[in-house]
DNA sequence: CGCGACGTTGATTTGCCTCAACGATTGTGG
DNA sequence: CCACAATCGTTGAGGCAAATCAACGTCGCG
């Protein structure tokens, strides 16, 4: 039986900005108009290569992921996104490009999402915002500095280990398959380990 | 000979942000107070694991480089940064914790540099600061993302090539050894290609 | 039920590392 | 100004970590 994910509201994203920096009560009905919910089932696209991303997404609940595919056909996953998490490719959503990324949805997902326009509105409205998604954006590239160094680093149990360590959440939703295809090492090599 | 260093100027960087978005003459003020001219030598540091990381700098002349090194002794580069490139651990940077990683000169390199203290002040003064360093910080992100897709990516041949390719002026003035440092591979491996 | 996705294990291959030796170049101090 | 050390690039031989290819069992799902 499948959880309901009709239910939507904008709660979970105002707790998340909150936990930031405190919002007034006109910032968040600011956020409640520029952010809609809306549902992914499994296996379905949030984003198509060659589009233009359309939209930030925030996820309230499920899975997704970000990845791109080589010239061999091998799939190299750039992020996941579970609870709590952004997922979009900054560089097409702000440069309005043609990505050469995808997003799907590994589970049934709700995000809230927002438009380049609803979200440039949003700065203009309340600048206090720029600095939250600059916030955003600084801590995801440290983390994946750290990924970048772990990648470099020379065994590959390395860097499984480090990631079943620090999202053991996301570890056991995940087929290992997946993992492989996020670390850059093969589905059969996981397994000796 | 040496070329002339002692020669510092706001001016570099001036320009470098009127190429983003025009400044008013106000804001440029407030830029040439908010940032300092600082000259390092060769091989001196700029940053040293285990300090806060004090500074966001921007290159003007010379070349720095960000590397982590690893349980084994191994020095692994994060990022170089040249002529307008800007440098710093950001996570140090912002949050004021103690850096595992370091920064010196492959050069002798001039930079505009400025506090935390003196940031934030701009960023009070001039919001508009705050857009223009998250696009910075965005432009930077996708680029990492780049060149983590690429190290996934099979062969050890792609992301040099796609290196000398990319910043064919860096390729030029770094040495071999530190490419190699750079791609998370060893010296030997880069010569037989 | 039967198909497809997933995980496991084994045998073989290979890309890259390690260790080592050797010129060429730079730069540094006596 | 020369001698010596340090840095850098190159090449060779050998070894190992991880990929590849393949076969098989399990599970969930249409």
């Amino acid at each position: 039986m499948k959880k309901d994910l009709t239910q939507a509201s904008i709660e979970p994203l105002l707790d998340y900005f909150e936990k930031i920096i405190p919002l007034a009560d006109e910032e968040e009905k600011l956020v409640s108009e520029r952010f809609q919910p809306r549902l992914y089932r499994k296996r379905h696209y949030v984003l198509q290569e060659g589009d233009v991303c359309k939209h930030m997404n925030f996820v309230v609940r499920g899975c997704l992921r970000m990845f791109a595919i080589d010239e061999k056909g091998n799939t190299h996953i750039l992020q996941f996104a579970a609870e709590n998490w952004w997922i979009t490719d900054i560089g097409s959503f702000y440069e309005r490009k043609n990505s050469k990324l995808n997003i799907d949805a590994l589970e049934d997902t709700m995000v809230l999402q927002t438009s380049f326009e609803n979200l440039t509105a949003l700065y203009d409205q309340a600048p206090k915002f720029n600095r939250i998604f600059r916030v955003l954006i600084e801590n995801s590239h440290v983390a994946l500095q750290k990924r970048l160094l772990q990648n470099i680093s020379s065994t590959a149990e390395e860097p499984y280990l480090s990631f079943i360590q620090t999202y053991p959440q996301l570890s056991n939703r995940i087929p290992q398959t997946q993992i492989a295809a996020y670390l850059g090492i093969t589905p059969e090599f996981v397994s000796r380990i």
